[in-house]
DNA sequence: TAACAATATCAAGATATATTGATTTAATAG
DNA sequence: CTATTAAATCAATATATCTTGATATTGTTA
């Protein structure tokens, strides 16, 4: 039950639901990449995205200071399927503006 | 993404989850009969009988001053998915306790 | 080591949701 | 019509979740 529980609330959140859909369309994601797209502030994407991992959804990858985040793969049957939900919604997603990460990305 | 989130939002909350799983299992109930089974008080188990209905899950058969509630059918494809992921929760369900309604049922 | 940048966590206030008991609505029986 | 019963709704309180800005942590570079 709580697992169950744990997942479905993830979902229950239309932030997290953009997130989700973003990193979906857009794969692997630094929070930079997010900061800049999404234009959220930095405490509020660590929280989602740290609710997103824990439920399943999203695997987080370091390389030095930066967190990338993508979907996780395989997905089990359910949460697949709320993927799918979620990949047939009819949001407007904004643009995805990357990080001058090379350089040094200072958001 | 409203319909989405008022789906996933009827599924974070434990007593729905027990409350759907219970009524698929049992089939057709009315308030009466989950008052007894269930032990909850009244005005606790309309809210949710609610939520789940407007969220797609349930409908709702009236027979005079009687609601008999059972889960709706066909289910679309992520509600289904749902309720199987609910089936296969490892959950203590209270047996059912008709009540007695044909001598009028006084809960 | 010190300074800096990316990310995570914390604390406070704002918003949403759940629970309870009381009240209201609606259907039926007398 | 009145009384009764099932169910729905309301009002108050309690609990949980979200947002923000501040602070802490971690890795990198000078």
């Amino acid at each position: 039950m709580d697992i169950f529980l744990k997942t479905v609330s993830a979902l229950n959140d239309e932030t997290r639901v953009l997130l989700l859909r973003f990193i979906d369309e857009n794969g692997e994601c630094c929070v930079c990449d997010l900061q800049n797209s999404l234009e959220m502030i930095q405490s509020r994407l660590s929280r989602h995205l740290k609710l997103l991992k824990d439920a399943g959804f999203l695997r987080v990858d370091r390389k030095g200071t930066w967190a990338y985040y993508s979907v996780r793969s395989p997905l089990d049957r359910f949460r697949l399927e709320a993927l799918q939900e979620i990949r047939h919604l009819d949001i407007k997603l904004p643009a995805f503006k990357k990080s001058n990460e090379e350089k040094g990305c200072k958001v």
